[in-house]
DNA sequence: TTTATTTATTGCAATATTACGATTAATGAT
DNA sequence: ATCATTAATCGTAATATTGCAATAAATAAA
């Protein structure tokens, strides 16, 4: 139905989901390489640097910013964005707890 | 368009969207964890552990296996599954790459 | 051979996502 | 006040995803 159960799941399950769901589209994961890249705010340039319309850039960083990596700052007519570090910092510890589940190499049954 | 302009971005951001969106499900989440619980070969108790119906169980199965992080091998009118050993690790490396950015604490812009 | 068990596939309905043109909102510049 | 610039929102089309009932396929058991 396009739609998901989570109910069903605990907490930590949908949350590596909703953090995980963010990088599975190319265009966030180029806008999140290009913010650590350029180690500063970015003033919206990024409709150049990735190439898709300005309308879409802006539902993507929508999209960044629900989940709290990225932060936004009105600097005139103009927004800044950046990394937002402590949340990032928090994801990669619930991320790579995830990725670093242990597994004994011992036991080969298939 | 619900279509990705994968053309548009790296190899290397294409794939690390492929591999967030089998994580971006709680239910591929749920079905790694156990696997990796249960740490031997489950032989598709998985319908009753997660409690979704049985194709959809298999479908998910199917998008893990796709990306290469869990084998099933036929044991009569079973199949078992299991991490796929290698590939979990390969994939672990290409994330925490990802996540692993630097950015210096340093400037802090907005 | 018939029946039971288990998993995959098909088909479909409901919802979500991606993308963008058109528009709006907000500020800056003239 | 008017115009230009920038970013968000709205509306919509195309496609993807999620979920399951029904069915098929494949083997085991009787």
């Amino acid at each position: 139905m396009g739609i998901t159960k989570s109910e069903i799941f605990t907490n930590q399950q949908n949350e590596i989901a909703t953090l995980a769901k963010v990088f599975g589209h190319p265009a966030r994961v180029a806008i999140l390489q290009h913010l650590f890249k350029i180690n500063t705010c970015v003033c919206g340039d990024l409709v150049n640097v990735i190439g898709l319309a300005q309308p879409t850039i802006s539902q993507h960083l929508k999209e960044l910013k629900n989940v709290g990596l990225i932060k936004g700052t009105i600097e005139g007519t103009r927004v800044c964005y950046c990394i937002d570090t402590d949340n990032w910092l928090n994801m990669k510890s619930i991320m790579i707890k995830f990725l670093d589940q242990d597994y004994s190499e011992t036991e080969e049954c298939c």
